[in-house]
DNA sequence: CCCCAGGTGAATA
DNA sequence: TATTCACATGGG
């Protein structure tokens, strides 16, 4: 068992970090959270400044919960309104976590025109069908299938992981991971823009889904995926002219071209606060 | 039986 | 370019 103390002057709440629907591997078991990031089964819990885990090391852990980054400036940038200001007071300490691309892609082609709970379980069912097994503080863990292990799968198998229409998209992003094995770090290298037009080429992945693996993979903090939620918040709060319903294309760039210039360089920070602050995970039961 | 859920691709005008 | 529609699945 390790532990790491947290600094006074960097807040980090892993509850509300893992809890707000950024990450679809990890779960609550007790006053624990256990879960597997990276190949790693990690169980991990924090009692004020005190973080206490197994399964990674003290490395892996700072890097995977972004704990370096200077969370009290990235608020302090995106601090422009009320609203926001709400948001930040409300759920300070939620920090992005860093997930591994591939990972983060396949589970957000499955995260369309549906809802988390059923994320999960398609995620969970790829992975103990495909993964690897891995011994750890805790059993029945797998490893996400690497791009090979899925490609090498029917779409009749994958289809019986619940991904319904989304098999073939799956089915076609793990190819083209496992043929160009270099992938995420040629995207990782890209500019932004040039990176989310990348993403967009592959079947399944629009503007929504390649914002959030921009973001919560990559490490492009200005990406601002809107999903039906940011784009009633950002509706009612900043916006209050948008159609309402359904979310076109245009009505997509001119939300998050907004709140990329509203909140600055780390408007992704800014979508999760509101995101998390507003949205359902905090309705529908968190504390 | 209807509507909704971290949308997207394809057909249509 | 802008609208419309289907899409598997599960839960309320």
């Amino acid at each position: 068992m390790k532990t790491i103390v947290l600094r006074p002057d960097q807040p980090f709440d892993l509850d509300l970090t893992l809890s707000c629907g950024q990450a679809f591997r990890w779960e609550r078991a007790g006053g624990w959270w256990q879960g597997v990031a990276d190949g790693r089964a990690v169980r991990i819990r924090q009692d004020g400044s005190l973080l206490t885990f197994e399964g990674a090391d003290e490395g892996f852990i700072r890097d995977y919960f972004r704990l370096d980054q200077d969370l009290p400036a990235v608020l302090a940038s995106i601090d422009r309104d009320p609203a926001i200001g709400a948001a930040i007071r409300e759920c300070r300490g939620l920090r992005l976590v860093r997930q591994d691309p591939w990972e983060c892609l396949a589970s957000y082609l499955c995260a369309t025109n549906t809802n988390i709970p059923a994320v999960k379980r398609r995620v969970a069912l790829m992975a103990e069908r495909y993964g690897r097994a891995i011994d750890g503080p805790f059993s029945g863990t797998y490893t996400f299938p690497e791009p090979e292990a899925l490609a090498g799968v029917s779409r009749t198998e994958l289809w019986d992981c619940k991904l319904g229409y989304r098999t073939d998209y799956v089915c076609e992003a793990a190819r083209f991971a496992s043929e160009e094995p270099g992938w995420a770090k040629r995207i990782a290298a890209l500019p932004f823009e040039e990176a989310r037009r990348e993403l967009m080429h592959l079947r399944g992945i629009g503007p929504k889904a390649a914002d959030c693996v921009l973001l919560f993979a990559f490490g492009f903090f200005e990406a601002f995926p809107v999903d039906v939620w940011i784009r009633r918040i950002v509706g009612e709060i900043y916006l209050p002219g948008l159609t309402g319903k359904g979310c076109t294309p245009a009505e997509y760039e001119r939300i998050r071209r907004f709140s990329r210039d509203h909140f600055g360089e780390y408007a992704g920070y800014a979508q999760e606060y509101l995101y998390c602050a507003r949205g359902p995970a905090r309705r529908a039961g968190a504390p």
